[in-house]
DNA sequence: AGGGGCACCTGTATGC
DNA sequence: TGCATACAGGTGCCCC
């Protein structure tokens, strides 16, 4: 499933695959990718002509920047802060942005004989470049934003720190962690908070710091709230550094089709019923959320007398 | 306000 | 073999 590593691993690859090309032609093979589009995609197409500036990342969300100037750039493009802070309104900008929901995958394509099932839209480039949007459970979705200008995308205002792009964003996202009654774990998926988490990281984390799962925020210690944030870049720049994780089902592979090594780091997620890494005890699965959570019930212990 | 529940979707795996 | 069911889960919306 794509989350933050494997996001920003698309992002990286694609940056340099696409920076600077034109863009010649988008084609829309399925319209549900843009359910959420308000022009219903019209205003992606309009975009053949225009350059690609960037491509940037928030949370789970890839960000394409489009424009008319070949040789725009936006300031802090490899820097950090960048939806928050940068002010584009100066110069004529759109952003396109992507979300991967669970099956989504961007693919660079070779011969149109072999382009894969489920695939949504292409993007064509000046360079020759052919860059796909498959996915098959179709939660991933595509639209161009509406609002540029100083301050965050109205689309993704809604998101918290980023724990990677945010220079503080470990810091920022914990801040109202312990003041909460909801399990920690909830807290980690909310997207408002701390943006990238998903089911699989959030207990990848989880069990680094030694934390149950189920633990509301009001009983966690500032220790425990030091270990979360530890965690969290551990896990994520970890995880990236090893381009993602790819599971037997291969919902996610990188650009190339290529799996990432991440899954070979592995303290919780799908290892039900196999020996906890740290201590020996058996990992167990439970459902949480019309979820799974994975972890180590001696490890991460839920009380304080258990 | 904020938290819980659910719909959305389809390929793969499992059970009878 | 075949049909039914479970499972994977991010997001957004409804409801309390
Ligand atoms: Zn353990």
């Amino acid at each position: 499933m794509p989350e933050l590593p494997e996001v920003e691993t698309v992002r990286s690859d694609l940056a340099r695959l696409a920076c600077g090309d034109e863009v010649v032609e988008v084609k829309v093979n399925e319209n549900r990718v843009f359910r959420d589009d308000p022009s219903g995609g019209r205003d992606l197409v309009q975009m053949e002509g225009q350059f690609v500036s960037a491509v940037m990342r928030w949370g789970k969300y890839l960000i394409l920047l489009v424009s008319p100037d070949q040789n725009y750039r936006p300031v802090q493009q490899f820097g950090r802060s960048i939806i928050p802070s940068v002010d584009w309104s100066d110069h004529a900008v759109t952003a396109v942005l992507l979300h991967l929901g669970m099956s989504g995958q961007i693919l660079l394509l070779g011969d149109r004989a072999e382009d894969p099932r489920h695939l949504h839209l292409t993007i064509g480039l000046s360079s020759g470049t052919r860059i796909g949007f498959a996915d098959t459970r179709t939660f991933g979705r595509v639209l161009v934003s509406s609002g540029m200008g100083a301050g965050p995308l109205n689309e993704i205002r809604h998101l918290g720190a980023d724990p990677i792009q945010d220079p503080c964003g470990a810091d920022l996202a914990f801040d109202r962690t312990s003041g909460s009654v909801s399990p920690i774990k909830a807290q980690l998926l909310d997207q408002g908070r701390i943006c990238g988490v998903g089911n699989m990281y959030a207990d990848e984390i989880l069990i680094r710091a030694k934390v149950h799962p189920r633990t509301p925020g009001t009983n966690l210690s500032n220790r425990d709230i030091s270990a979360l944030k530890r965690s969290v870049y551990r896990v994520f720049e970890e995880a990236i550094s090893l381009r993602g994780s790819s599971l037997k089902d291969m919902t996610y592979k990188d650009v190339s089709g290529q799996p990432g090594m991440f899954q070979e780091r592995h303290l919780a997620y799908a290892r039900a019923g196999r020996p906890c890494l740290i201590c020996g005890d058996s990992i167990v699965k439970e459902r949480f959320q019309n979820r799974y959570s994975h972890f180590c019930p001696n490890c991460q212990k839920l009380g304080p007398c258990d």
